[in-house]
DNA sequence: TGCATTTGACCGTG
DNA sequence: CACGGTCAAATGCA
């Protein structure tokens, strides 16, 4: 089944987004944007007639990078599901037949591990307006509660959340949410995985150009995160003429897809200037002021939240290898190799304060980033450093 | 009736 | 073996 999404699929894929990353870069530095999908040098003002400005051109650039950078978590979620490795298909599909879960894990245990450990997972400190008790961070995702634990060391159990369309869509997606034991208003949120499903946030209505995608080969999470990609990217160009604070859902124009991890490394990080050099300087605070985010829906409080003054912290780990001369994101580890030929780790922590009041209709505003610490270890450097394009083009 | 939550048990990982 | 993540039956709710 997922065997559908092929290599081919992945260079095709790659090489598309070598070729507007290279166009985005261009876009960053001031050049006119010769053609990203043709939209971006077309429009010219905000549809209220405010004149797009050289800063908004950049953070343009910034998002597509950004989104680009999806697009390499996509590939890489294809190139793992194309490995031959099942862990991503849901179970559901066994839990249909027969046989009980249990006995289906039992069998597959080799490919589905119990922790999926390959799965891209960050975390984000939220902070929501009230410490009631009951109160519990909203990410505007539709999550279904399976489990709570106590943990050790904890004041308060851990509760067990995943994607609500898991069995529906096969969408993995799970986040652990914890309250702080020093702080009853933060939550720390953790989550595995990007939402592969269509599921329209909460409070939120679809951005112009964001449309669903159509409902074929829902059986095939991997093409549907192709085919979603390919949306975004499209949504991404089409969507400009929307202010750059992304309103409501979080989703900005990119779609339905949700891989926060890497754009949060490679298209939110990356500073205003040129000095941006993962390789020889990271490690030091990088100013994003007016910098377009990329947040995955995850990430943002989408208006109509509990969240009112909230800050978001997160951290995530990559693995990348070098194939040849070009430097890939490592399939998710559902295999003993992948673990062993484990390369960089990132960790990027960025601080948001969200100073939109609560309630008042505000979505996330991506201009009030402040602060980002990147870890000196970047791995995307092969990425960001030189260019995708260059890596990609002849995919 | 269908869906979500609760909760104890099971099981993998370190 | 302890801990954490997940499962699934039981239960609640609309």
């Amino acid at each position: 089944m997922q065997d559908g999404a092929g290599g081919g699929d992945i260079h095709l894929l790659l090489s598309i987004l070598a070729n507007g990353e290279e166009q985005a870069r261009q876009l960053e530095l001031g050049e006119p944007a010769s053609n990203v999908d043709g939209q971006l040098s077309s429009s010219s003002s905000y549809p209220g007639g405010h004149r797009w400005g050289e800063e908004y051109y950049r953070g343009v650039a910034r998002q597509l990078q950004c989104t680009f950078a999806r697009a390499m978590t996509v590939a890489r979620a294809i190139e793992a599901a194309a490995g031959g490795d099942r862990s991503d298909s849901p179970r559901s599909a066994d839990e249909s037949s027969g046989r009980t879960a249990r006995d289906v894990a039992h069998q597959e245990h080799q490919d589905v591990p119990k922790r999926r450990k390959g799965l891209p997972k960050w975390t984000e400190k939220i902070r929501v307006s009230d410490a009631n008790l009951e109160a519990t961070p909203e990410d505007g995702f539709s999550w279904r509660k399976y489990g709570q634990k106590d943990i050790l060391g904890a004041k308060f159990p851990r509760g067990y959340y995943r994607c609500t369309y898991r069995n529906a869509q096969g969408c993995l997606a799970t986040k652990q949410v914890q309250r702080s034991d020093s702080d009853l208003c933060v939550f720390d949120v953790t989550y595995h995985g990007a939402h592969t499903c269509h599921q329209k946030q909460r409070h939120a209505t679809s951005p112009p150009g964001c449309n669903p995608p159509p409902p074929h080969d829902q059986q095939d999470p991997s093409v549907e995160l192709v085919r979603n990609f390919k949306n975004g990217l499209k949504v991404e160009t089409d969507g400009l003429p929307a202010p750059p604070t992304f309103e409501h859902d979080g989703y900005g124009a990119a779609g339905q897809l949700c891989f926060p991890s890497a754009p949060f490394h490679a298209g939110v990080a990356p500073p205003p200037d040129d000095s941006f050099s993962p390789v020889e300087g990271g490690g030091g605070q990088l100013g994003l002021e007016g910098g377009v985010g990329c947040f995955s829906p995850a990430f943002v409080s989408p208006a109509g939240s509990a969240v009112g003054s909230s800050y978001f912290s997160m951290t995530h780990s990559y693995d990348y290898e070098q194939r040849g001369d070009q430097f890939v994101m490592r399939g998710t580890g559902s295999s003993e190799l992948d673990e062993v030929v484990s390369a960089a780790t990132a960790t990027a922590t960025v601080t948001a304060v969200d100073r939109a009041a609560a309630g008042a209709g505000g979505g996330f505003d991506y201009s009030l980033y402040h602060h980002a610490e990147l870890d000196p270890h970047l791995p995307f450097a092969p990425m960001f450093g030189t260019s995708m394009h260059d890596h990609y083009r002849n995919a």
